[in-house]
DNA sequence: GTATTTGCAAAGCGTTTGCAGGTCT
DNA sequence: AGACCTGCAAACGCTTTGCAAATAC
């Protein structure tokens, strides 16, 4: 689950440049807020992410949290995704990649294929507008919800 | 878009079958807010189903249309898709099929693809639980939105 | 007759926003 | 100085819920 050392450093690195770059102020906020992103390879929600920066950072509002989390999606540094019927998960793997979701609690896994990169769209789809991407999502029950003593939420 | 009579035919019964097997109540609320969804291809939300049931039935609250569109899912006759930031979609199409999702306005369109049918799932995806189903989003603008007189929401 | 379903109103949750004070450059 | 950022609190949109009256079977 955790990401490489050289990875988040990478991302890190990806992230102060970026918002250097655009005039955007690197925070200490913003930097634990996106590291706490950067650093796995879960898909925590907004609150998810405030409970554990604010164990590092005291001061940190949900508020920021939320503005934050808002600012990286413009900058194209994580990636936000609707789950029925729950909150926005986050993520900070750009890289092309699919979902699997548990349909009892709501967690979501990366995986990648590229069989699946490469699946070809069919024309009629074209007609109705411009494509930007596609992926794909896989509805389950995770090993845990099934597991000997499941905890759905 | 329309649905055609036949296929609005066999839905319904689909529908009155259900509702009746499982000792639920086919009330005309209950009828007119299926119906709704069944006569057409689009993927309404909640609120656009009430908007268009109250002109036929004054009588009916969002209440009921919110409580009827959960039955209606927990039965199997319609499915709900969740789209960023945007209230859950609607959708009576219970074949196989795939979406294109309009970032600008949130609208959704269905697709068929035999060859995206047949995606094969990686091995490594079984690792994370039970498989339900998987489904490909394509997102990107619909030619509404492009086009000359763009209304995006 | 009796369990189900309805409408109303109020609460709930996740999220966004206006504002005044604070911070960085 | 000037733009940006933060925390607070209040508002927001979508959805769910408790309750008493109405309804379907």
């Amino acid at each position: 689950m955790a990401v490489p050392k050289s990875e988040l450093q990478r991302r890190l690195g990806v992230f102060a440049d970026t918002f250097r770059r655009k005039g955007l102020r690197a925070t200490h906020q913003r930097m634990e807020i996106f590291r706490e992103l950067a650093a796995s390879d879960e898909h925590p929600d907004a609150e998810t992410v405030y409970q554990r920066v604010v164990k590092r950072v005291p001061a940190v509002s949900r508020d920021t949290v939320y503005r934050t989390l808002a600012s990286l999606e413009d900058q194209g540094l994580i990636r936000r995704t609707a789950v029925l019927g729950g909150p926005a998960r986050y993520d900070a793997n750009t890289k092309r990649h699919h979902h699997f979701v548990c349909t009892k609690c709501g967690s979501v896994k990366d995986f990648h294929s590229e069989a699946l990169d490469d699946l070809s769209i069919p024309r009629s789809v074209k007609a109705f507008g411009r494509i930007g991407s596609a992926h794909v999502q896989v509805r389950g029950v995770c090993s845990a919800c099934i597991g000997p003593r499941a905890r759905p939420r």
